[in-house]
DNA sequence: CTTTATTGATTGAACGTTCAATAAAAAACT
DNA sequence: AGTTTTTTATTGAACGTTCAATCAATAAAG
C-alpha cells in the first residue's frame, strides 16, 4: 500500500508504538520488532525513517518534552489576569495537563529520565527542559520575593513537581493527576503565604534565571 | 586464592562493583563481564553466588534500601526530644544521608526506580520501601493536623525528597546534599507553621498509615 | 518506466549462563 | 611432619539466544 507522503504518517505513528511498548513491557524489552509489532509495519522501517533505534527513541523523547511545553504555553495563553501566582498556577496545570496525562507518557517519562543519565544526547534534552522549567519558575517568585527565597521556592516546587510524577508512574494504581495538581498548588499556596505576610515593599525588575 | 567463607565478602564486592558499573554506564550496558571486571573476578561467579544477574540486580537494590532504611533509624535514634518535629527531621536527615549520598547510589536509585516499573520482583521491594516512608511520615504529622491535612502533607513532602533525589541524580554537578537537606527543611517548616498557627486542640491518639 | 515505500530473511555482534578444568586451602591420614 | 584426599573457590571458553542493522526483492503510485 505504498503512497507518497507517508513519512509524517509513519513517525507519529511509530513514535506512539515506542510509548505503547514502552509502557507495556519497559524500555530494556522494546525491541525494535515490538515496536514495529505495535505499530502494524515491519522492524526494517524504523531505520528507514530514524536511522536506527537511538533515533526513534531520540524523536520520542522530543515528542514528549514538545508536548509538555505546549501544554504549558496554553495554559499561560488561557490566563486573565497576569499576576506572578496565576502564572505559576498556569505553569503547575500544564504540568500536569501534559496533553494527556496517561500512563503511557508518564512511565516513558521516567524511562528516558533515568536513560539521560548515561546518553549525552538525552541529557542535553532533559537539561534545557530543567532549566527552562526553573528559569520560568524562578522569574516568577523573583516578583514576590528576594533573590535567595525565590530560588529556594523554585526548586522546591520543581522537586514538588518531578516527584509527584515519579511517584505517579510507578504507583500500580497509575498517576492520580488531579490530586497531584491539588498537592502541587497546595505548596504553592504555602510558598507564597510565607512572602505575602513579610512585605511585598519590592521593586525587582530585573528578572533571574539561575 | 580460594579460602574459605569467601561468600559474604564476594557478594559485599560485586553489589559494591554493580553500584560503580551503573554509575559507569548505565544498567543497560552493565554487563555481568563489566561489574566482575570491577570486582577484579571472573563472570561465572555471579551465577554461582546469586543465581544470576537478576539475583545480584536484587541484592543490590536491597542494599541500597537497608541502607536507607538504617541511616533513618540512626537517625532516630540519635534524638533527644521526641516531639514529631523533630521525628520529622530526623526521617528528612536520614533520607540525605543515606549512608553515604554518593553519585553511585543517586544513580543506582534511580535506574531501579526505573526498573521497578516492569519487574515485579524489584517493584514490591520499591512499594514496601514507599509505604514505610509514606506511614512514617502520616504518624507523625497526624499528630500535628486533621487526616486530611496529614495526608495531603506526608504526600508532599514525600514527593519533595523523592524529587530532589531524582533531580540530584540527573544534574551533571551530582546530588548537592546539603543543598537538599535545606530545602526538605524549610518545606516541613511550612507544612508545619500552616497548622500551628490555627490551633493544637488536637487529642489525636489513634495513628493512622493510609 | 521511474520513484517511493515497504518487507523480512540474513548477518554479525553481544550477552548471560553453563560446566569441565584448575588451584588453593583444609582435613585426614600415615 | 609430611603426604594424600576432600572440599571449597574460581576460572574462562563454549553454547545458544537475542537483537539491531542491512539490503536485495517487491509492489504500488506517479
Amino acid at each position: 500500500m505504498p503512497k507518497v507522503g507517508m513519512e509524517p504518517i509513519r513517525r507519529q505513528q511509530l513514535i506512539k508504538a515506542t510509548m505503547a511498548a514502552i509502557d507495556e513491557v519497559g524500555l530494556a524489552d522494546a525491541t525494535v520488532a515490538r515496536i514495529a509489532r505495535h505499530a502494524g509495519v515491519s522492524a526494517g522501517i524504523i531505520s528507514h525513517y530514524f536511522g536506527g533505534k537511538d533515533g526513534l527513541l531520540e524523536a520520542t523523547m522530543r515528542q514528549i518534552l514538545s508536548d509538555l511545553g505546549e501544554a504549558v504555553a496554553a495554559c499561560r495563553r488561557k490566563l486573565r489576569n497576569d499576576t506572578p501566582r496565576a502564572r505559576l498556577e498556569a505553569i503547575i496545570e500544564g504540568n500536569f495537563d501534559r496533553s494527556q496525562v496517561t500512563d503511557p507518557v508518564a512511565k516513558t517519562w521516567l524511562a528516558f529520565w533515568a536513560s539521560s543519565m548515561h546518553k549525552p544526547r538525552l541529557a542535553r534534552l532533559q537539561q534545557v527542559n530543567d532549566r527552562r522549567l526553573y528559569s520560568n519558575l524562578c522569574a516568577q517568585f523573583r516578583r514576590l520575593m528576594p533573590l535567595d527565597e525565590a530560588r529556594l521556592a523554585s526548586r522546591t516546587l520543581a522537586a514538588v513537581i518531578d516527584g509527584l510524577w515519579l511517584r505517579g508512574a510507578l504507583t500500580p494504581e497509575g498517576l492520580d493527576a488531579e490530586g497531584a495538581r491539588r498537592a502541587a498548588l497546595a505548596t504553592l499556596d504555602r510558598l507564597l503565604a510565607a512572602s505575602d505576610s513579610v512585605a511585598a515593599s519590592d521593586s525587582a525588575t530585573a528578572i533571574d534565571a539561575r
